[in-house]
DNA sequence: TTCTCATGAGAAGGAGCGTTCTCTTTACAT
DNA sequence: ATGTAAAGAGAACGCTCCTTCTCATGAGAA
């Protein structure tokens, strides 16, 4: 029936489209791309668009939802969690990566503050993103959690500050803001950092069984 | 010859319009608000609208440059210092500022960040509200430098970094956000406080030649 | 009053957009 | 070969939007 579409270069429809909203929709956001240019560049006829899609706004929320998985959770989240071995350097490493990501050729800034902030609070796009970013700082929170840090709430929503923060400013050109907000977290986390009793360690109680 | 407006109830045409355009535009960003909105609410003919403003984006233009007075210079750095009597307390007075504006019942987000992200950086609304974002940053920079801190670029960038991620993450909803900027400006703040020889200094090898 | 100029009211042009519909073509299963 | 379901091509509808144009109204200056 279905035929196999894995990731040959002839890819089903709904996948073609998908990967052009994708691509159009995190760069440019919602309202500036409209339905024929994404058609035209997923090469799809209008009629098959509107068999898997039943209207824009459901493939941007698809959009949305691909946006977590693929950049929010693989690009950053993962990442950060390889590139460092305890908690605390994979919370500093996520100002790392944003760097990187800041000078790559395909920087496209916070497409769930961007559709938020597009849409507003109250459409239904506007909720979901702001769903995600919770998501977003949840995952955070957990490994704030992991790191023994205090006030995890409080950290995390901080952490959100200085995630957001430097999005913004990278986007108005300072090419140091992720640099600059990593020392901020650094004192963030210094600050939420439980006195240790017994020496110059760092966590209390140490964690005999180790993962 | 033109007739005497100064603020009477009747206000001229031109005056009508920029204020309607300041409510709907610093609400809704641009694209969503039509011309035809602009004129009903201002109540004045189309023709009239286009008489005193070539087209909708010239429009949004002087609508920026008005936020820039209104709402940067008036409301937020006059207001600052205004309530701070050393300039260190000027800036953290911004976020408590913030504090009061996130709980307000027109907390319109961020009307630069906002058009710029609606726009992308190449329009040339995008170009100004960066232009007027920097202005903005410039006079952070001022007030940080009678302050007598340490890397005025730096500190000033920074806290950038914690005002727009702040703003951000209190239109998703977090209500202390304000709060916890001004937490992480204070361990800014303290870290770019020149040593002083008199006291129980913190930071080593201290440069001696603050400012 | 008469002249002048800003304003008002409204129609209309011209373009873009999201969506629906009809008809044809392709490709796979039986 | 035949049947079936998905995909393609393209026209068209209805709506919104920005902008222009025409004509009438009104208030102040001479």
């Amino acid at each position: 029936m279905v035929p196999v579409m894995s990731e040959s270069p002839k890819q089903g429809a709904r996948e073609r489209i998908l990967e052009a909203a994708y691509d159009l929709f995190s760069r440019r956001g919602i309202r500036d791309v409209s339905v024929d240019e994404i058609i035209s560049r997923s090469k799809v006829a209008i009629a098959t668009f509107y068999r898997h899609f039943s209207s824009k706004d459901q493939l941007a929320e698809a959009f949305l939802n691909r946006r977590e998985e693929v950049w929010t959770s693989e690009l950053l989240v993962a990442e950060a969690v390889k590139r460092g071995a305890a908690p605390k350097d994979q919370l500093l490493a996520i100002f790392d990566i944003f760097d990187e990501w800041f000078e790559s050729e395909h920087f496209e800034g916070d497409s769930f503050v961007k559709v938020l902030l597009e849409m507003g609070p109250e459409h239904p796009l506007g909720k979901a993103s702001i769903n995600h970013l919770n998501n977003v700082r949840a995952m955070i929170r957990d490994i704030a959690e992991r790191a023994g840090l205090t006030d995890l709430d409080d950290v995390a929503h901080s952490l959100q500050i200085l995630m957001k923060g430097c999005i913004i400013t990278a986007s108005m050109g300072d090419v140091g803001a992720g640099a600059r907000a990593k020392l901020m977290a650094e004192r963030l986390i210094a600050e939420h950092t439980p006195a240790d009793v017994t020496a110059a360690g760092d966590a209390p109680t140490e964690n005999a069984l180790a993962e």
